[in-house]
DNA sequence: AATGAAAGCTTAACGCC
DNA sequence: GGCGTTAAGCTTTCATT
């Protein structure tokens, strides 16, 4: 279901489309020289093995009143830390969660609005079966924060 | 130029394009019961005022043979943490930079697709200017990778 | 796989309220 | 700010190669 092959137009029609997910077929089509029924094709089994994953609008965080990242390093009882993701996978302020090497913990990447809902979000994850510590670290600013991949070619 | 309050309206309209950047216009006069040429001047405005940053087509790292994410701390020399922070934000593979609280240093968050161009990242980074020492944290999974903000209401 | 052509929608601009 | 109309452009399907 997904063992295809990418060619050179594949690979040109991601990168069009990761870049503004509102081409028009029929303009990537002009840049790329082809018939637009034809890209309309390709878009589609894109889609359907999944590399394109979703299309989406990218949100102003700091004006939508988001302003405060936060990285939370969770340690989790010996062989639970894949259900303690699980679980946390629920809240919607963490928007990301990594099973790191190492010493086999967790490593959460939180948005919230305002420094109490940290607070609020620690003290709930304190309370998670399997959690046996938190360690907390807050961005004072956030460089950089690109989503788009670095496709080669 | 962007202190514009944005009213239940605008709200739906965000999460609507934030879930699917490719909702029609018309189909989003159809679901909130409003005019297209309503929806059209509200969608303008929201990208004016910088609410709107961009729409993109979200890829699939790893059918696209990204599949290392890594964490990497960075300490610099006292005060100039912004200044290599700039500079790192050239690099293609790092994804975001944060500056964080405490020891004043800086987390990278790092995506590549095989363990040797983290290698050379690593080496690279150690020899920028300003920069004392990186410690690495390699994840075995990312079990969430969220990009959707929570948005109130 | 790629294409041109046709039908049905969508967008974007206008003037009016 | 919101609306309906309209022209231009877009997507989608299909028969053809």
């Amino acid at each position: 279901m997904n063992d295809m092959t990418l060619d050179e137009i594949d690979r040109k029609i991601l990168k069009i489309l990761q870049a503004d997910g509102r081409t028009a077929l029929s303009e990537i089509a002009r840049r790329l020289d082809m018939g637009s029924a034809t890209i309309h094709e390709r878009v589609n089994t894109l889609e359907a093995e999944g590399y394109i994953q979703d299309y989406r609008a990218v949100l102003d965080p700091e004006l939508l009143g988001l302003n405060d990242v936060a990285f939370i390093r969770v340690r989790t009882e010996a062989g639970h830390f894949s259900e303690v993701a699980e679980r946390l996978a629920e809240e919607t302020a963490i928007q990301e969660i990594h099973e790191l090497t190492g010493e086999a913990d967790l490593l959460l990447k939180v948005r919230v609005g305002e420094r109490s809902a940290l607070t609020d979000l620690l003290s709930r994850i304190g309370r998670y079966e399997g959690v046996l510590s938190t360690s907390t670290d807050v961005a004072l600013r956030s460089v950089k924060e690109e989503q788009r991949l670095d496709l080669p070619g």
